[in-house]
DNA sequence: GAAGTTACCGACCGACTGGTCAGTTTAAAG
DNA sequence: CTTTAAACTGACCAGTCGGTCGGTAACTTC
């Protein structure tokens, strides 16, 4: 195998590994070794391919979590059919997979937030970083549908895209501890209601 | 002193600060002897009054924990006037003590779910135990409303608990990362407004 | 005032951590 | 074949962790 391939291939299983570690048992209750066991290498493998923990969690997050995040949950709203629509589909879309993770432990986004929160602010930046890309994308697609005639005119994009976020975070963890299945649905009810409310109204008062 | 009084003191101090480092720091990532050292105590003292480090987390949370969501989160809602006014008014509270905080670090209770789900089974029932005493209460308070009629009777209240229950996490999780008092703000206007939408509809169809 | 109890001290243990490094294996290039 | 560099090994290091234990000062009880 050509080195460069074997490279890359060796630091992406690493990471891959990496991420559904530090998934199940966060970044500071995850060792090195840890993960090298799984792999079957060795602590020199890891450091020759990384520079540190911090840095190995660094270009997981870069390469893996912000993909994650834009295939479940921006690319979805991104189409060309009704906005809210699309919204609805996507959070249903992605609760049902935490569904159906027999071991399931949260949004890992917010995980990672809860757990570096004050104490790394470097890795914080990352963490928000792809948050802000995720609200300013949600923000994108309820203006387009404000253009587009789904939306009602009077509604405030960046307060609804703070208020889908946030139940989102919240269903998740909540998900996790009891009852996913039932809360899923009752989420999604209530989810359905709130943006029900956002369609044009026909009525000029 | 009384020899049972200076216990409780002793024991009290250090539930306190456990309480406030384990928030700070998360509890794997603080060491016995961060909280001893804070409080100028040895390691003798702490295993001299609790069994182990699991035990003190137990206890704080039985202890301070349960406390604190009562009289944050439970008895405000509790009052004579109209339900929805009342929830609107504690989450509005309890949002504005954590935009005040200048170290804001999340909704301690979700934190810990985060970081026990999936690796401390024990302090999960702990956990969940107070989220359900939380949500039944909520349920209750909801359900009361209907009976008022200050809200209308077709309204989910289990649906809606879930959903408020979920929003508030999401949103203490979001208050941590960025803009906490902006996006205090715009939670809040989607929160009236999805709570309107469950007043007594007057129109009968 | 002797004996017992409570509250606490701090040295110490063994397991484990992230990280280093001298050295071995592999495979392509000359 | 020989050279070279990349990929990897695993023993090792200093430091941290939760937990133990022998000791002791202060107060109670008899």
């Amino acid at each position: 195998m050509n080195k460069s391939l074997k490279r890359m291939a060796t630091m992406n299983r690493m990471q891959v590994t990496g991420l559904e570690l530090f998934y199940k048992k966060g970044y500071y209750n995850t060792s090195v070794d840890d993960i090298l066991k799984e792999l079957s290498l060795s602590k020199g493998a890891f450091y020759y391919h990384f520079d540190s923990k911090e840095d190995f969690l660094i270009q997981i997050i870069e390469n893996l979590l912000t993909r994650k995040v834009y295939s479940m949950l921006i690319e979805p709203i991104e189409g060309h059919s009704n906005t809210l629509d699309l919204i609805t589909e996507c959070f249903d879309d992605a609760l049902e997979t935490a569904v159906h993770n027999e071991m399931d432990y949260g949004f890992i986004l917010s995980n990672f937030i809860n757990e570096f929160n004050g104490r790394n602010p470097e890795i914080m930046k990352h963490l928000n970083n792809i948050m802000q890309i995720w609200e300013v994308n949600l923000v994108g697609a309820l203006q387009k549908g404000k253009f587009n005639g789904n939306i009602d005119r009077h509604v405030d994009a960046e307060g609804v895209a703070v208020y889908l976020i946030s139940s989102y975070i919240g269903i998740r963890t909540l998900m996790v501890e009891t009852a996913p299945s039932a809360r899923k649905y009752r989420y999604m009810s209530q989810l359905r209601q709130y943006l029900k409310s956002m369609e044009p109204r026909n009525i000029t008062v």
